[in-house]
DNA sequence: ATATTAAATTTAACATGTTAAATATATAAT
DNA sequence: ATTATATATTTAACATGTTAAATTTAATAT
């Protein structure tokens, strides 16, 4: 129940600066991403995003009707579709970067970055224990 | 980002046993507030149960579909409504609790239960500061 | 008493979460 | 080569998340 509300307190400021450049939270998970780690294909981009399937499906849809993204048919594995940025995309990822950096920067020193990391650390061993479950 | 992961590690097990009974988390979180605290408004629910009034106002729909709750207009104040559990409501939370209790003491003793309240402890401080920002 | 403002709830519109089923292509087994 | 099985992705259906607007009733100010 925390883990709910903790989130809830953190994204409602990412969302409203993502909002102003019009985008959502998971949309710009998937830009973070692709500025990231460059060309993927919808599996390996669902799990880096932590979106399933049929979220990421549309969400890829609505990007692609914004040309923020381009997708090409895999030539070895026509199951698959690559996933970039496109130029846009990635004047986008740009335009975003700094703000997203700025209020992580500041929850940061709000609220401590040793305390930051042992609360990454505890939320880590939580999530092993409970997928051991 | 980890907080999104540590709640679906730990959610993932819940949604499945919820399933078995028939009912979502979310229905599950405004039946267990109702059974903890008796007769609520739709206000207070959405407190307690930490959902926004749209979703609210569709899962007492749903709940009142199933007969699982009892809504009566407040007589003092004719926009609110009074909501509780029904007998068959109540019998329900009767008949998940346990289940549910059991999942979370398991949580509770692979993770450790000082870790538990350690974890609590940052959660609740996170909300804080990222409430202040 | 009446007009104004505020509060509680719902509706509307769009995006995502979740599970199951469908579809298309690859891979493995005969 | 052909059938069976597995994998990647999408579609379908329903539930919830999110914001803005509409609706209804209360409370306040003339």
């Amino acid at each position: 129940m925390r883990l709910l509300q903790a989130r809830e307190a953190i994204m409602s400021h990412f969302r409203s600066m993502l909002r102003a450049h019009g985008l959502t939270e998971q949309q710009w998970r998937v830009i973070r991403v692709l500025a990231a780690e460059g060309e993927l294909d919808t599996g390996e981009l669902a799990q880096h995003s932590f979106l399933l399937g049929p979220s990421l499906t549309r969400i890829l849809r609505t990007l692609e009707a914004n040309n923020l993204i381009l997708r090409k048919p895999d030539k070895i594995d026509q199951r698959r579709y690559r996933i970039s940025l496109s130029q846009s995309g990635n004047a986008r990822y740009h335009k975003v970067s700094p703000d997203s950096e700025a209020l992580y920067q500041r929850l940061e020193q709000a609220f401590g970055k040793d305390k930051l990391a042992k609360l990454y650390d505890l939320l880590e061993e939580l999530s092993v224990s409970a997928e051991a479950l």
